[in-house]
DNA sequence: TCTATTTATCGTCTTATGGCGATAAGTTTA
DNA sequence: TAAACTTATCGCCATAAGACGATAAATAGA
């Protein structure tokens, strides 16, 4: 019934990754703990949409959520997120500088037309 | 124009990677260079929507394409994005091994129900 | 208890995504 | 050149996703 297979998961985790409000809100995180009335007034979204971010990486297991009174609080539950995330960037940054590189070379040759 | 910021590539490179065809085909490709007409037999998927997918692995700069007479072939620009799936992977083997974890517990109090 | 605060959820709208078949465009072979 | 093959693209449909405001539900404070 709750069996879910590493797959599922793994597509689970990548979706709820692939969006720049939540890695906002990741990063935003990564500073510790915070509740949901802390973080609303760093983003420009409404409230019920940032819940609904908030409750997507909860339910990819990637956030830790508990109640304080009237207050929800969110945490990272593993750090090894950012690792992921770094090493996305890792390969963002190579594009980039290879697509640098070639406009380089493009740039030589676009130089010598009309 | 394209101008391209390290969060856009990094969002276009998680959505790439958040969709189990797509993990399959990178998987697939894993095994070296192969064309689409080899593919295709691979996945029970329509030519048109395989096509779509290797094009938006090959948008996202995760896959690498060439023309070869009359048939197409793709592979891995950069092996890096497995280390990206194998942190993902590890991430995801984590969350199973603590439910499991927390089943193992919670299944102990729940023996002893009604 | 009444009110204010906090957060989740619901309903709705708009846009994005994944799927398909049909077609186009290019290449090879007959 | 005609036919066959390979692959990308187009148009369409169904569903998913993101956004919002309104509302509900729970707690805290007056």
């Amino acid at each position: 019934m709750t069996q879910k297979s590493v797959s599922d998961l793994r597509v689970k985790i990548l979706s709820a990754l692939s969006d720049p409000t939540r890695l906002q809100l990741l990063e935003y995180l990564s500073g510790g703990e915070r509740c949901v009335c802390e973080i609303l007034p760093a983003f420009q979204r409404s409230q019920s949409t940032i819940s609904k971010h908030l409750n997507i990486l909860y339910e990819a297991d990637i956030l830790e959520r508990k109640v304080d009174g009237k207050r929800t609080v969110y945490c990272i539950k593993d750090p090894q997120v950012f690792e992921i995330i770094r090493m996305v960037d890792s390969l963002a940054l190579m594009q980039i500088s290879q697509l640098a590189e070639a406009g380089r070379i493009l740039g030589k040759s676009l130089n010598n037309r009309s």
